[in-house]
DNA sequence: GTGAAAGCGCTAACAG
DNA sequence: CTGTTAGCGCTTTCAC
């Protein structure tokens, strides 16, 4: 109950050397079957577990972690995401270190450096956008100091530990995210395809964040296509589900009202599904950017555009493994596809 | 590029010994003004981070870590439990582990393993329950073998590891769950208070699981108190969505069929919401345990007993770290208070 | 086949 | 105030 045995302990146990006891563990050079059955049974006894901190820093090589910054817990989004990661980077005998930066580019760069610390062999990193107390908010380079997590980044950089950022891209460095643009074009041109010639665009601004900016440039792009007119009046900025609500209520109220809504993304979507729910506008076409959990039991139900956030993790987590096998090609970006769900009206 | 830069890099750089450098870095013994500033310097040039590994090893002390074993990130449930665990743990200079079981004991064993072996200072277990490739239908105990993962948490306890069983309690270590009874109890007496005789209960079955005991308990708690008797005719199992449709339309077809439904999880509530929607009756009330994020916006909208898991995180975190303070007491058990949430029907 | 020594990066214990 | 020595638990190097 007190000390945890070493591998001395074993060796004494057993009657062998530390050395005997570190082959048989590690399948290293020959061992006479005999003494293995020897230094197993000591192990068993004394319920030995080897010290991986320890063979970590004589081995030099980093240690079996695999560094995963994310925004927010609480977003079942990004639950996902570390899922998808968890499970890519098991195979390879890795453990996921979890760091929280809350969208705050010091909390981030905190994290970063422990994590720098402890020699993880990846880090995959949700950039937090820098602005301090950031969130959903944030803007890239909008923080006074200059980059945020700029400085622990660049480290991990130096240290030559594999970079990935992760949903947004970031500077220099391999970066997986969401097809947000062709994603968002396809939904938006399947409500032309309906016949639609006006849709609302409903989200987050401004969109100077990365994800945002793809969207409303799909959006935009789709209508083009169609050789449809992009005008403001059609955009709606909401950051809350209340905003969205009543973004929706006053789009809805202009002069040529949208006859469909291109909500991109949870917070827009629920508020115009309230906005649409309560004021019985059953008329209104609706579309997501990202799929809701339960957006099939809505009434009329709610089509979306889904991403894959396990498939965003574990195709970050690949591309660090890659690199940790030596690949040394120059920084690439990886798209995940999204895929559009439609949903019919109840019959 | 290379190497990572060491104390003695340092230290030459610097001109001084190790030890100063490591004093000034731990603010240890004193040193003069004038050598910390070029210790610091020496530091800054270098990009020099201490290995916190080395650092553990030489302290004997544990790893800067806390492991957190979850069955699935892919539920938000637990994502935000470990948002919870993560925020509460921050403070301490700890950081998180993450490990999945997948509710699988075996993986659970592995994982608490390789915790144990990294030398982690706590450890939060949300219990598999045990069935190999177990997941929601399994049940504590029914492995063939023995109990799951028992070996490895086992071994935690032996080398004095705290150990907190999260959201189901385990045998004979501290334990955090949410208040199952009392909040399904609470959930069900709404509806009874709302005049409702008959309250059918949907859920996964059998009821072995701890939850699905506990909040099964609840509901029939609630019909003893109003003087009702909770007939098996209300009961209906279902393990997904489809089957959970399909259950809420059998129960309304009896004789004597619920005017009310207490949907014991999400998936129990989404296939409730479907049926009862697709089938047009809007006359039966729906009220379930645990919140959905939606549950507003539906129509009629959901009244739910939500839980905290961000707060469930939270505590064990704070428990296990009461422990790692020195807190010998009994193992305890603490119980989150749910919280009813009622949402009226639409204006 | 096996063991003895050295050393990974760091800090405790004692010097000076 | 600062440096030296020793050693954490393990693996590498080289000897037997």
């Amino acid at each position: 109950m007190e000390r945890r045995p070493t591998l001395h302990d074993v060796a004494g146990e057993a009657g062998v050397s530390a050395k005997t006891v570190s082959r048989v563990l590690n399948g290293d050079g020959p061992v006479a079957a005999a003494t293995r059955e020897r230094v197993l049974a000591a192990v068993r006894r004394l319920g030995f577990r080897p010290n991986l901190m320890a063979r970590s820093i004589r081995t030099g090589g980093p240690d079996s972690t695999v560094g995963l910054v994310l925004p927010d817990l609480g977003n079942p989004f990004f639950g996902a995401l570390a899922g998808g990661v968890e499970e890519a980077v098991r195979g390879r005998g890795l453990t996921v270190l979890l760091g929280c930066s809350g969208g705050d580019g010091a909390r981030e760069a905190e994290v970063v450096g422990a994590f720098l610390a402890r020699r993880t062999s990846a880090l995959l990193v949700v950039p937090s956008g820098g602005r301090p107390g950031g969130g959903p908010g944030s803007r890239p380079g909008s923080r006074p100091g200059g980059r945020p997590g700029g400085e622990p980044l660049a480290a991990a950089r130096a240290a030559g530990v594999p970079l990935v950022y992760l949903d947004r891209p970031g500077p220099g460095a391999d970066c997986v995210v969401s097809s947000n643009r062709a994603g968002a074009r396809e939904g938006v041109a399947h409500l032309l395809g309906a016949g639609h010639r006006r849709v609302g665009f409903l989200g987050d601004l401004p969109a100077s964040m990365y994800t945002r900016r793809e969207r409303l440039a799909g959006w935009r792009e789709a209508l083009a296509a169609a050789g449809l007119p992009a005008p403001a009046e059609l955009v709606a900025g909401a950051r809350t589900v209340a905003e969205a609500e009543r973004a929706t209520l006053a789009l809805l109220a202009r002069p040529a009202p949208p006859t469909a809504l291109f909500a991109s993304n949870v917070t827009a979507a629920t508020g115009a599904v309230l906005a649409l729910g309560r004021s019985g506008r059953r008329d209104v076409a609706l579309l997501s950017f990202d799929d809701l959990p339960l957006a099939e039991v809505l009434d009329p139900p709610l089509s979306a555009v889904a991403q894959d956030p396990a498939l965003l993790g574990a195709t970050a987590a690949r591309l660090a493994l890659a690199r940790l096998d030596g690949d040394a090609t120059p920084p690439r970006t990886e798209t995940v596809p999204t895929r559009l769900v439609l949903r019919a009206a109840r019959g």
